[in-house]
DNA sequence: CATATATATTCAAATATAATAATATTTGAA
DNA sequence: TTCAAATATTATTATATTTGAATATATATG
């Protein structure tokens, strides 16, 4: 699927550090499990929970080598995602310029915070 | 902040239907929050709540007007994710090629799946 | 076959999140 | 000063998520 519901799930899912971690890393290629215990500092069966819970979103899926799992990046979304998450972002966004408009907005009253 | 943490922490708090639609809304323009009322099918202390846990995150503020508060956009991460929430995103990623070469990838058996 | 390695699964505890219902606050208008 | 509109807050309940511990599975190797 590639609806606006999908992706929010996918969001869901992948907004956690040791997620993003994982697939900054498979962003640059295959990597095994054992490869991740090396820079996540968390446990095997918990990196294991992530990857499952990713590839049951359809987010990563992986390849069988002798007893290593080669797991690899299968949503495209995601790079973008990722892309997005290294970008500077110097300033805030403008606010209003001016009294709001709203539908309601039938009020005068001085604009505060 | 700027930091791929907070950046995280955004994109939890984000990662909800209800808070997408907010913002998205919010994109176009200044709305009050019986401006919501309308199109999100929440109730009206729920839509505070959503609109709550935003402002406390750093992603939106308001201005009074009134008896009105009409919300605006601050964030500008936010609206890149809103660009990539809409996208089309029509393959998978190409799997890899070749064999995994992995740091421990030292066997050599069929790749399956 | 026995063993060790790599990884997964299951369960329970702790914690976080979301929705609802009830109530409160603020402010403009009469 | 009272009332109603717009919005927020709080408490409660239901549900989901995260982690750790223990255990299980699969497979390569000797």
């Amino acid at each position: 699927m590639n609806t606006l519901k999908s992706k929010i799930d996918e969001l869901k899912i992948v907004s956690h550090p040791a997620r993003i971690a994982i697939l900054d890393e498979l962003s640059k290629g295959v990597k095994c499990v054992s490869d991740f215990q090396e820079f996540l500092g968390i446990s095997q069966p918990n990196i294991s929970q992530h990857l499952s819970a990713l590839r049951m979103a359809g987010i990563i899926d992986f390849f069988v080598d002798g007893r290593l799992r080669c797991y690899f990046l299968k949503n495209p979304f995601v790079l973008d995602l990722l892309e997005i998450l290294k970008k500077e972002y110097t300033s805030e966004l403008p606010g209003p310029e001016c009294c709001p408009v709203t539908k309601k907005g039938t009020y005068h009253g001085e604009r505060r915070r």
